[in-house]
DNA sequence: TTGTTTGTACAGTAAAAACTGTACAAAGTT
DNA sequence: AACTTTGTACAGTTTTTACTGTACAAACAA
């Protein structure tokens, strides 16, 4: 086989996988494989460059690379004398871990938070209410031992990627040798 | 308002809002709906009463408590005389983040791992080969660096893993008081 | 055995998501 | 100013996913 072909070949099947594999970040399997194409061009790339590579319409790249930079798996990169826009990888694949966390599950965390607390307080009050009988009662009291562990989980969620962030999980699990850590 | 009417919102507010967001966990809204019903039902339910308490069908039902199983956010239950399957939340909340990981994660990371072995084995060979071009020679030793960071990367995921189902992250992050760990 | 209950496979339908092409606004160029 | 280039909003289409209803196999009951 070619040289330049079994090359080719190689990046392929790590394109792939990618494309395979990032549902885990909420990612369709096309912006993976425009991540992934975008990981081996040492070059910025633009949305023309990704529609060449990718066979697919300028719109579609123009959506799914935001997508991509929203969870900021790719950045927007100058170079001089180049009026398109020019999208890159980030190269820090802890930090895009990392990311995923800041970004999409403590959104999600504090959603779910806000719900919680807030049925937490309706339900502290009818407990409080005398008219209530007392198998409401134990109903109602039951259910905000459901909250309150609800509440501590969330707090947990919270704090393990307060710990995500400011990397103290590199002291549990540290990087190998040479990672620049 | 009707206390049975106040307990009933607080509940439905809790259980659209992990509709909302269990599509962190691949899941559909739809299996959210049914996880967070069975949340609240303190006995364990059959596929009926889901069918009876959320209007779907019953093989919607089967399929997407599967879905909940799959991934132990449910467990089966046995009740004596109860001839049908029954169904109810695993309670242990962090455990069902941890296995989200153990799970989905953990599969992920080893079709990657492998793809990105294969391709590294190619390319380590290729460079080798003293057939092929300074130029590509070069292209090559860069993809070869890329890969060899891409393994790292695998490698510290498995070990973050690793350091969720032993429990060593409760070390980092501790429970609140009374969360029995 | 025959009859009943229960879960799910499968085919078909409905709904949602991904993708495309056109049209246009914003910014740059001459 | 007029003209060009670029990114994206939006409408329409295609593809995928979610959901339903039927049919049936497996397990149990009589």
């Amino acid at each position: 086989m070619e040289g330049r072909e079994t090359l080719d070949k190689a990046r392929e099947r790590i394109i792939e996988t990618i494309a395979q594999n990032i549902h885990l970040y909420g990612l369709t399997a096309s912006a993976g494989r425009q991540y992934g194409t975008m990981f081996f061009h040492d070059e910025p790339m633009t949305l023309d460059d990704m529609t060449e590579e990718l066979g697919m319409s300028k719109t579609s790249m123009s959506t799914s690379v935001r997508a991509l930079a929203e969870l900021k798996l790719v950045e927007r990169a100058w170079v001089r004398g180049v009026r398109k826009d020019l999208y890159q990888v980030k190269d820090d694949w802890y930090q895009s871990f990392i990311n995923l966390f800041s970004i999409k599950w403590r959104r999600s965390i504090s959603l779910q938070s806000v719900a919680v607390k807030k049925s937490l307080r309706e339900l502290e009050q009818l407990k409080n209410n005398p008219d209530i009988s007392e198998e409401l009662k134990e109903i109602v009291e039951m259910d905000i031992n459901k909250l309150q562990y609800a509440r501590d989980y969330f707090d947990w969620l919270d704090r393990l990627i307060d710990a995500f962030e400011d990397h103290d999980i590199f002291d549990l699990v540290p990087l190998k040798e040479g990672n620049g850590e």
